[in-house]
DNA sequence: CCTGTTTGTGTAAACGTGTACACAGAATAT
DNA sequence: ATATTCTGTGTACACGTTTACACAAACAGG
């Protein structure tokens, strides 16, 4: 159980060779006789010996450790991006080291202690963390950003996403439905990310001669969305709201058809962001501004690979939404 | 940018010291002039040094690395543990690597990668890994598996978790709504904590003459969920589904609803089991046999903190689960 | 003033790898 | 036949810390 792990110097001292030749032994690409790899792995094999990472980094100064910095582990939106993410990296021997936190400050310094390990990569989910910020922390290994908004330099790639074509197309619908009377519920009230993804809607209905007559803030939960639509709703006559995140919406949704007895799309117009899985189940057919979330993690791993082998390309990769068209729009 | 990170080594030489005192200064509770330490701090703060935490785990011994083995990320009943958890860890200065992976062989491959990081502690939340092969393959950790099941030796601890007075008050207040034909919808074919639970419903059954009379495997998603409750409702006349968690029995919902024109509780009782916070949304609003996230990741980090400390005590904990209460059933 | 303790610092070894270099022997070329 | 390459292995050091040990200086008590 609690039995010590064996080194390479004992495991060398039981095959009769010296240390390095274990060392080879497990590098595939190294000069060893078959035979000598061949008595090494099984004589290891019996023992249990696998080389120390740790000493392995430290002496190759690679890691292979990869941080993720995220808002949020339960979070829909992020999640599934998360999961095909830990996946990719793993089929990379990349092991994923995830620093999530709720407040800032905490995040700088979480960010801080992640970089102590030397990770090799890191990929920044969060919005609230700025790209300043992320080069300061690890001006050592050149952070991946996921901005929205396409900042690469020298020092950061970026994937950013561009959805101004579909938040036009869903508001072509809506408008052509009779509906003028928009809000937008933001999902937080500094994040730049949400300023852009209002913006995308906001000039779609500029094109038309219209704009938003009500804005709320909410934090992105089913809750938020939910209060924060009632409060829209006996505020102000709007019939289309424009939600920053698909949970929201649901809970814009939920709280319109209970606490007013509004139904959408008839009423009112409820429009999600994100394209989470959730909204295609049969209870929520929400209308929504989906990102493929495939090609999306495709762009993070490319930058990766990119990184890895210190080629030259564009550090910046663009992904254009498209819609899921559902009931409530 | 891309400088290179400077050494203790390095920042002796410039703060006219030896590199030991540099580590000194670092090290809260070690013999040091004050006057030392602060010179110190601040010559490292000016030249961005930070102790090499590869470097010090290789001396130490002790990577404050943490394994979590889960079944998926962007699953919600295992998400909101995973979030909590991540959090606790990281007020307490541990980094978590997260080990996700559909395919068994691969997922002890993965283990078997972590292992050679040297954590410091395994969290095993899934139920596809074997207690054994947690065992064999972290040898010299003492993984903490989360099983549903005392099953606690010198080697592992458990947190088992106990529904079965829960799973007796909804079944009594089912029968109570006189339904008396019950089915279970599984999350698995093959896990014993699918049986488990499941156990906890017949013997609740059983204690009043009555017993499933049908049986469904889906897979913990919504889509099999539908899917699942579909056939079940076609192919016999039960009038109360116990689903193995709360997202497959939003499914079952949907479909009843959806397809068959059923409506929830009179027509059908429908029974979730995790107690996610969609659980409680007002379109959801289910019925669930409802684990207590908070204490049950209290426990977790109880025995990650006797591990820690090498304290001895009991290394099984039990936690019992409660009801929400919904409209569902 | 001498002995004994405390305080602060340096020296050196250890942690477990990977790899540059050296070197012996085998294989090949001339 | 010798000269040249190639193959396989060992030796020794580097990676960046922490820490046991040694030691000088400061300080206490007699």
């Amino acid at each position: 159980m609690n039995k010590k792990r064996i080194t390479s110097k004992e495991l060398a001292k039981l095959a009769g060779v010296s240390s390095a030749t274990i060392s080879r032994a497990f590098s595939p690409d190294s000069r060893i006789g078959s035979a000598t790899r061949d008595r090494i792995l099984s004589v290891a094999r019996e023992y249990g010996y696998q080389p120390n990472a740790i000493a392995r980094s430290l002496n190759n100064q690679r890691s292979r450790l990869v941080a993720l910095v995220v808002n949020a582990i339960g979070n829909p939106c992020e999640a599934e991006e998360q999961q095909l993410l830990v996946h990719r990296l793993q089929a990379r021997q990349l092991l994923p080291i995830i620093l999530c936190c709720a407040d800032h400050a905490d995040r700088l310094q979480l960010m801080r202690l992640a970089s102590t390990y030397q990770v090799d990569h890191v990929v920044v989910f969060s919005d609230m963390v700025s790209m300043q910020d992320a080069v300061d922390i690890f001006h050592t290994t050149k952070p991946i950003i996921v901005s929205f908004e396409p900042l690469a330099s020298d020092s950061v790639s970026s994937i950013s996403i561009d959805g101004s074509a579909a938040a036009d197309e869903i508001i072509a619908k809506i408008v052509g439905d009779g509906k003028t009377r928009f809000a937008y519920l933001s999902g937080t009230q500094s994040s730049w990310i949400d300023k852009l993804r209002r913006t995308w809607f906001a000039d779609a209905l500029a094109k038309r001669g219209l704009a938003f007559e009500a804005q709320a803030f909410g934090d992105y939960t089913y809750d938020s969305g939910f209060k924060e639509a009632v409060m829209l709703l006996h505020r102000s006559k709007v019939d289309a709201i424009i939600c920053g995140n698909d949970v929201m919406a649901i809970g814009a949704r939920d709280a319109a058809r209970r606490i007013l007895g509004k139904n959408t799309p008839g009423d009112i117009a409820i429009v999600g962001q994100d394209g989470i899985a959730m909204a295609g189940w049969d209870c929520n057919d929400l209308t929504t501004l989906s990102l493929d979330h495939v090609a999306f993690i495709d762009a993070v791993v490319e930058l990766i690979e990119r990184h890895d082998a210190d080629i030259d390309g564009p550090h910046s990769i663009t992904i254009t939404c498209s819609v899921r068209w559902g009931s409530t729009a």
